[in-house]
DNA sequence: TTTAATATCCCCGAATTAGGGGATTGCATG
DNA sequence: CATGCAATCCCCTAATTCGGGGATATTAAA
């Protein structure tokens, strides 16, 4: 009997690639695909899942908020969550939110089923990095070094923003459009939109709106 | 350049296969293998390992107290644990005391290796069904008041918006396209569109950014 | 010295949003 | 009953944003 697997992504094309792979390995179904998690009751009572493969960064809903909900409303179902960010709070509110296991979308595709049968098999597959996260939530303050050469890092909560990009988030959290922004840089258009492009991966968001949620939301801007 | 492998298991098949494995693979080397933790301080220092095995069971100093004291002398040096039994109380224990990792010894030898490489690179590789106890553990705990929140207090000026109108704000807020909150909210592109000309300008703000940002620095929105 | 990151600029096509009209229903209130 | 208001729906055009591509120069790090 195969494993039956849904995913919640707002990304078309890893849908599209998810779907290639478990529909193609036998033993793997895809039971359901979906872009949002807004009828995430529904969806899961539609597609009756066996382990359900979630995003974080979701509009609307987003997976961690809709673990909560699947978990109360399903609890024998286990659900892997998948994003392109490791970030402590995510990692922390997923797993408290009820999640089986927690993958990187780096993952390699053989690696993704291996760790969908582990879920189904009751284990938690993590990602090494996350799973170091994970750890460290359980052990002591003390957080001794990891590596000697790792020792210098970004601030893990300001997305690795450069100064001129949130130079540009906070003008665009004050309401500017591009062509504005472009003016009050004193920089072109194209250069604006070429930052907003980065600010987008950065941030994992796909538009204005949910870059200035974020920024405000998360103090990301002054 | 090899990464450095020190093994203590009181088990000499254990040690013997662990030397085959590691001493005949490229790019990694044994340190060193040790029978007890007796004198584990004077063992690290001598063999100068990146990465220690160790066995929880073993006569005199376990494995336990051996990780706590690595971790206190040597913070860099990346312990991961291997045992022949998962039981709630040593997972917990072997973490709390600084462990990286905790693999069971019915892991496949290629396995081994890929996670002494993780753990030296920073991760923290864990055979699923120990993950899932590790997980628990945080799970367990009435999901702790991570963000605590402002005090509850409704502004006086919210702008005369009506219910719908603060509804299509949160779902602005939330990031949502047009599209989306028509579904989200059952109704038309177009009616979503309307109110949103009516938010415009009971906010006299002219896009959704200047929305979203007014909204969330107003609290206009939960 | 090669690589990586940052900041700058450009083009295209598709999707989304903004602003300007208007229309209908239902419901309450004077 | 008429008026106002909330909520629903529709059309058109123009502006803006988004997601792919690129390219170049400078600087910092490996």
């Amino acid at each position: 009997m195969a494993i039956r697997v849904t995913v919640f992504d707002d990304n078309k094309k890893m849908l599209d690639s998810l779907s290639v792979l478990i529909d193609g390995t036998p033993g793997f179904h895809m039971a359901g695909i979906f872009l949002n998690c807004n009828n995430v009751i529904s969806d899961v009572q539609q597609s009756q899942p066996d382990v359900i493969l979630m995003d974080i960064e979701m509009p609307g809903v987003d997976g961690i908020e809709a673990v909560k909900i699947v978990k109360q409303k399903f609890p024998n179902v286990n659900v892997m969550m998948q994003t392109a960010f490791e970030n402590d709070e995510n990692v922390f509110a997923a797993i408290c939110a009820g999640a089986s296991g927690y993958i990187l979308k780096n993952t390699l595709p053989a690696r993704i089923l291996e760790c969908i049968v582990e879920v189904y098999q009751g284990g938690s597959p993590m990602s090494p990095s996350v799973a170091r996260k994970v750890l460290g939530f359980l052990q002591q303050p003390k957080t001794a070094a990891i590596h000697p050469e790792t020792s210098e890092q970004h601030d893990v909560n300001d997305y690795n923003l450069t100064t001129r990009e949130k130079e540009i988030l906070t003008c665009l959290v004050k309401g500017m459009s591009y062509k504005m922004i472009a003016e009050n840089c004193s920089i072109s258009y194209e250069t604006v939109r070429s930052h907003m492009k980065n600010i987008y991966d950065k941030l994992h968001v796909a538009s204005m709106t949910e870059a200035v949620a974020k920024a405000i939301n998360q103090k990301l801007v002054t």
